[in-house]
DNA sequence: TATTGTTATACTCTATAACTATA
DNA sequence: TATAGTTATAGAGTATAACAATA
């Protein structure tokens, strides 16, 4: 049993499975399943900064940014100047949004059915730590020494 | 509880967080690090067709190919006409490739003792399992019935 | 007829680096 | 000096559809 390499794999194959059936199931409303993260995400904590709403789905600044353009372009999200902080902006839905957010959050009922229908009700919680755990684990600080490593180890 | 936003969220974080020190750690090799998950799929099962290359490592024949390309034009991977289907093509590592491979494999050997350094021993083993679970429940064919709803759901 | 792979094409996400304007 | 966001830029992965060759 070679668990080293099956559960990266099996990581893998379960978010790729996930992120393709909801590509799908949102597809006809033209929005991504990134972008249904995004304003999920907004959902959660209105007023953001472009920084945190980055950091709070494990994105970052500059793709987050070409995200709100596009979104923005299609009238789901504004952004506002920061009140306290000039050089920040506060991210929020509009009415659009919201309105948008919730016919996805009903298009995708049936993905999370099938994901919680798999599991017995307790192992979906201990899925959920298990896995926070690992990416815990995998923060760029915790395996800083790993690029140091890297480099001072003999390429190619 | 919201378990269920929790754990799509969970499992985006973890993989995404394993991507992304996978790439940072490979990328001084000048390989990505779903390239690496091609070449580990070649060691594992040589002289395999396009499309099971694909299946096998969650992708599509398409993108499969796209990745090929680069990948035979940097001579690790090399792909022959298939012995008794002349229309199919098989997928090989070259010496180089296998060469590769291992430092790669040396190379990400401390991202995955971050990863089981933070479970218990049997945690490994279930989380693959239930891993597995999730990604089964979402193949295409178990949410087929969802875009035959999804279309026919009134959008927008 | 169905299937393997190729080609063309396009778009989203990703990410780095240089820049500005504020703090 | 450090930080928030923008801009320019580049590349990778993703995916669809039309096509050729073969099964």
């Amino acid at each position: 049993m070679s668990t080293e390499r099956d559960l990266p794999m099996a990581l893998r194959a379960a978010y790729l499975s996930l992120h393709r059936v909801s590509d799908a199931s949102f597809a006809s409303y033209g929005v991504t399943a990134d972008q249904f993260v995004l304003l999920a995400t907004l959902s959660q904590g209105q007023a953001l900064t472009q920084r945190e709403l980055a950091s709070r789905m494990s994105s970052d600044p500059s793709t987050v940014r070409a995200m709100l353009v596009l979104l923005d372009h299609g009238g789901l999200v504004k952004r506002q100047s920061h009140p306290s902080d000039a050089r920040a902006k506060t991210v929020a839905l509009t009415a659009a949004g919201k309105r948008k957010l919730q016919q996805l959050w009903n298009a995708s009922q049936q993905i999370r059915d099938k994901m919680f229908g798999c599991l017995e009700p307790s192992d979906a919680g201990t899925l959920v730590e298990l896995l926070r755990r690992v990416a815990n684990a995998l923060t760029e600080e915790n395996v800083a020494s790993l690029v140091a490593l890297t480099n001072s180890t003999s390429v190619n």
